[in-house]
RNA sequence: GUGGAUGUAGCUCAGUCGGCUAGAGUACCAGGUUGUGGCCCUGGGGGUCGUGGGUUCGAGCCCCACUAUCCACCCCA
């Protein structure tokens, strides 16, 4: 392993024997975007890096210290998407979506990347599901994609997941909400944490998430979003609320949701997963009425979320999900001498073209290492060829569960009629 | 970016007080059975003991640095 190149720090490798996993996870998940009306959505994996900095917001942690960029040959400033909305936005003002008819539904499945120090759930290179939903300011739109990530959840198999809810606020109302909060935290300035007397001038609300313990503690007398809300900001709170009930997906409100993306306005949430260790949050969202405005769009508002694949894999990996196993071949073509040989690649090969999945053993080893082969692909069935088999034209076509066995005709037709 | 733990075969791991050519299970390959898988038996291939340096007659083991992984902080998906 010395002088082994191994793959980047923070990134993973999905493994033939992993990708059946991948693969059913992200086809649920395509098909319950669907389902709801969405359409799927691509856009570059790396963009102008002032797209970020404007979208996503210069002082949060994501784009002050976690993005990988870069300098083009052309000397552009370029960045490696860290999350899919801003993409999507910029994407979707670009191309016009947004002058179409509204509602807009789009999902994606994509790579994001951010340079932190990976550890259990969080990557440097992570997918994500999102959807976006541009265009609907009613509640009726928080509800549902928060309703299509609880389909998602339970689709998939994910049991021991709990809603957490909070509203922010707007424009109109967070600032007397800050201003607030920053009266409250700064009479207890000289007690608070380092970075948190950092987050007093530049983000008062980032002090209510700060775990260390004597933040926390006053944190917990520090006044709560949800008093602040202007009347409208209630409004949409309590629909949100009451469509959720009426939906049956259970929540619970949490007033320190604050989330890390400044774009978010109004309603945020978060699935977070019991079991998983710190990284157990495996989607979060909310709404977003101001981000197309700040990127040069006709003000349009916005909701949607992400959802992480590789928690989600892991959370279904600990509650022992099942998921349904890589596909085996029907069949598998053995063989003797090259008479049998000959006979069997040509079957192979007839079926394959028929759309049957069979193999033969194209290393042409011992018979008995043919079927041991067989049987660790799997196969379902198996058939021998020798000189007997290719002069009477007839086989026996063996179930490989069993070990039943069927004389049968060595014919294309029949064969694929039979497996 | 900070702190802690760990790194021996593809995988899971032993390896005593520093002492012969570094082991087991599993996986892989072959044979036992010249044309029938799973079970069993036998044999085989596979290691720069994470990397580099140091101590020592001698290092997988002790010391230092680096690196990677895991865990926590932080942040978030």
């Amino acid at each position: 392993m010395a002088n082994q190149i191994t793959s980047p720090r923070g990134t993973a490798d999905v493994l033939p024997s992993d990708s059946a996993r991948w693969q059913y996870v992200e086809g649920v998940l395509r098909s319950v975007c669907e389902r709801f009306g969405y359409q799927e959505t691509r856009t570059p994996t790396f963009e102008h890096t002032e797209l970020f900095q404007r979208g996503v917001g210069d002082t949060t942690d994501v784009v002050g210290k976690e993005m990988y960029t870069m300098e083009d040959k052309g000397g552009r400033s370029i960045t490696l998407r860290p999350e899919g909305t801003a993409g999507v936005v910029r994407s979707f003002i670009q191309n016009g979506v947004l002058a179409g008819t509204l509602p807009v539904r789009a999902y994606y499945i994509l790579s994001c990347f951010r340079y932190e120090k990976p550890q259990a759930g969080r990557l440097r290179e992570f997918h994500q599901l999102g959807i976006e939903l541009f265009g609907a300011k009613s509640a009726d739109a928080d509800a549902e994609v928060i309703r299509i990530a609880a389909e998602a959840l339970r689709e998939i198999g994910i049991k021991n997941v709990r809603l957490e809810l909070n509203s922010i606020g707007c424009p109109d109302c967070r600032p007397r909400y800050r201003e607030a909060l920053y009266s409250y935290f700064k009479q207890y300035e000289a007690q608070l944490c380092d970075t948190c007397r950092d987050r007093l001038e530049k983000n008062p609300m980032r002090i209510i998430d700060c775990k260390s313990p004597e933040c926390q503690a006053i944190a917990a007398g520090a006044p709560m979003a949800l008093d602040y809300l202007c009347d409208e900001c209630r409004d949409h709170f309590e629909s949100v609320k009451r469509y959720l009930d009426d939906s049956g997906i259970p929540y619970s409100v949490n007033p320190r949701i604050v989330r890390g993306l400044d774009y978010y306005t109004r309603t945020v949430f978060e699935f977070v997963h019991e079991s998983a260790g710190a990284q157990g949050v495996v989607c979060g969202g909310g709404r977003y009425d101001g981000l197309v405005g700040m990127l040069g769009g006709n003000p349009t508002p916005g909701v949607g979320f992400g959802m992480g694949i590789e928690r989600l894999l892991n959370v279904a990996a600990s509650e022992g999900v099942e998921f349904p196993a890589a596909p085996a071949p029907d069949l598998f073509v053995g063989f003797v001498g090259d008479k049998g040989r000959e006979a069997a690649r040509k079957l192979v090969y007839q079926l394959q073209d028929r759309g049957v999945h069979a193999v033969y053993d194209i290393n042409l080893r011992s018979l008995k290492a043919q079927l041991k082969y067989a049987d660790k692909l799997n196969a379902r069935y198996s058939l021998v060829l020798g000189d007997d088999e290719v002069d009477q034209n007839k086989a026996r076509l063996k179930n490989m569960a069993d070990g039943s066995e069927t004389l049968i005709d060595i014919d294309p037709v029949r064969l694929a009629a039979a497996l």
